[in-house]
RNA sequence: UGGGGUGUCGCCAAGUGGUAAGGCACAAGGUUUUGAUCCUUGCAUGCGUUGGUUCGAAUCCAGCCACCCCAGCCA
């Protein structure tokens, strides 16, 4: 078999998936004239959290993969939910997550003029009406998941009157629910979407964009497929629960007049390329030991569970960050995922894998030692300061190198020393030795216990002979980190764990989520005590804490006099303690 | 009991009629001044299930089972 083309499979291709296989059937078919335009539409109803960032990850870089562009959209038809300050929080996760939308910032709310147009288009192509059943009547006359609807006493309103109607209801000469606009599609439809559905109610509040403007708003099926349609968007992609919504998203579109819909449309005057969009659905990212339904994470901060939208233990990009979470990591994390339209549940080792991958390539090294045990080395002169020179990571030497003191006392982590040490331990026992990473190898010569017999000080001695270098004749396993005990500086550190001791914490199953509360999710450690470089070596706030694992300075919480870390994550543990 | 979906290794996930990719997790070795990283190896005669078509089926057909979504003037 003569087989030429070896290999030639670059070693990152993204990985195939459904969306990218019709993204590149509809460009070989010249479906949409070659272009590629996505869009995220996000209400701004709330903070963005891990499930934002799959579908961020997917529109902003499908359409980068295809030469094509992603626009940023606020879907902001219902105020009542919605304010300035989720829009310019989602603004600021989308830039820290490392994506660019594509010119300005674009509001469903800036269409309501050409949406009230194609409404009235409707009514005089008699496909829509003003109705005046009340929500609660809709309801009856709706029927069941089995039972066909009835038509709205209302339905063969004349079309002069539900024009008139119509406007009137713009006017705000009628009360909040006491008309509303609806297509007249199907009352017998199977798919109860189909079943006259409202396409504007009245509602007398302020717009966070339009201030006073409208007391009518246009509902998200009749706002989305036009608002898509009117940025020229050709792929549509929205979650699962929609899908049932596709008939109607299409319904509205193909019943309006496409020259004027060309006509406010982005692409306005170049008409060869103007297409209709499609709406393509795909699974939410779940997440198991983990919440990200908005009600219930809104309910963890009103209830003091957590103690904001940023808290590190949250999963919405804020809190991640805060955490320590890198862009990076997150983009990897969507990417690895995948995408496809089975309804999974992601492991959190998964995420966990993301963000170690990254911080371990780009993490300085620095020491720090959680829970202090003063160890002397009774052959040190009390006023001796050695200073080593350290590298910041044990494979990129371009990261460079550290300044470490050391001195005649140190710290070193009160679990790295036992007196009754378990089979395997590899650390510090009395009359045993172990290295100080970066530094000698020390012995420990004497243990000191307070009256209650615990161990409060350890006395040892150092090996000269082995500044970067092996001992003479015998093998010392252990190494363990330390601080010198008066050049290291005394900081807070937290210790995050995950918020859940349940895979499922939304489970129906669970009447209540307090019930599987982490009660460890958050220690809080006051007396540890950090090597100087973290503060001379101002230009990272990330580090490897060695052998704890990764840690980020929070901002927040820092002062001047003490500083705060995170802890992201710990490090891999095949030995676990 | 209406309609729309989904079922491939513990968890994600490729695969679209030619004999089951990859990642995570896990396990066993090796390197190591981080019990980290890195390297090597192992990990589905099997693709919800039962039948059928075919030389050949995870892929096509039929039935069955399980799970998810839909009866907001929320998105």
């Amino acid at each position: 078999m003569a087989d030429s083309e070896k290999d030639s499979q670059s070693s990152s291709v993204a990985p195939s998936n459904f969306i990218r296989n019709k993204i590149a059937e509809d460009l070989a078919s010249n479906k949409h004239g070659g272009l590629v335009q996505t869009r995220f539409p996000p209400e701004p109803n709330g903070y963005l959290h891990i499930g934002h960032a799959k579908s961020i990850c997917l529109n902003f870089s499908v359409a980068a993969q295809n030469n094509g562009s992603c626009n940023l959209r606020f879907d902001d038809t219902n105020p009542a939910k919605e304010s300035q300050e989720f829009i310019d929080e989602i603004k600021n996760n989308i830039k820290w997550l490392g994506f660019d939308w594509s010119g300005k910032v674009r509001y469903s709310s800036s269409y309501f003029e050409h949406l009230y147009n194609f409404a009235t288009q409707l009514i005089e192509n008699n496909l829509a009406y003003v109705c005046s059943l009340s929500p609660d009547q809709a309801r009856e006359y709706r029927g069941s998941l089995t039972a066909p609807g009835t038509n709205s006493p209302d339905r063969d309103r004349s079309q002069a009157e539900n024009i008139e109607l119509f406007r009137r209801m713009r006017a705000g000469e009628f009360k909040d629910g006491s008309f509303s606009l609806r297509a007249k599609i199907d009352m017998a439809s199977r798919n109860i979407n189909m079943r006259d559905p409202v396409l504007y109610r009245i509602r007398h509040i302020n717009h966070h964009q339009t201030g006073d403007k409208w007391c009518i708003y246009p509902t998200y099926d009749y706002t989305h497929c036009i608002s898509d349609a009117i940025e020229n968007v050709t792929h549509s992609f929205c979650t699962l629960e929609f899908e049932d919504h596709r008939p109607l998203y299409d319904w509205i579109l193909q019943n309006l007049a496409i020259e004027s819909l060309e006509k406010v449309s982005d692409l306005a005057g170049s008409i060869d390329n103007y297409v209709l969009p499609e709406q393509t659905e795909f699974a939410k990212l779940k997440l198991n030991y983990t919440m990200i339904g908005k009600r219930n994470l809104k309910e963890m901060i009103d209830t003091g569970v957590v103690e904001a939208w940023d808290d590190p233990r949250m999963p919405t990009l804020a809190g991640m960050r805060r955490r320590g979470f890198t862009a990076a990591s997150i983009r990897n994390f969507c990417e690895s995922v995948g995408v496809s339209r089975s309804e999974s549940v992601v492991d959190m080792g998964m995420l966990e894998h993301s963000i170690r991958d990254d911080l371990d390539k780009t993490a300085p090294r620095v020491m720090c030692v959680l829970n202090p045990l003063k160890l002397t080395l009774e052959n040190v002169d009390a006023d001796f300061v050695e200073t080593l020179s350290l590298q910041n990571h044990p494979k990129q030497e371009s990261m460079g190198r550290r300044e470490v003191p050391f001195t005649r006392e140190v710290f070193i982590d009160r679990q790295d020393f036992e007196e009754e040490p378990p089979t395997g331990f590899k650390r510090l026992v009395l009359n045993g030795e172990v290295r100080l990473r970066g530094s000698y190898v020390i012995k420990c010569i004497e243990v000191i216990k307070d009256s209650a017999g615990e161990v409060i000080e350890l006395v040892g001695s150092i090996d000269k002979d082995t500044l970067g270098k092996r001992p003479e004749g015998r093998k010392v396993k252990g190494v363990i980190h330390w601080v010198s005990a008066s050049a290291s500086i005394p900081i807070t550190v937290r210790l995050y764990d995950r918020l859940f001791n349940v895979e499922n914490p939304e489970s129906k199953d669970i009447d209540d989520y307090r019930q599987c509360l982490n009660p460890n999710s958050l220690l809080t450690l006051e007396n540890c005590r950090v090597e100087p470089s973290v503060i001379e070596n101002g230009s990272s706030s990330f580090f490897q804490f060695e052998r704890e694992g990764y840690f980020c300075m929070d901002e927040k919480d820092s002062r001047n006099n003490k500083m705060v870390f995170n802890r992201t994550i710990t490090l891999r543990d095949s030995w676990s303690s």
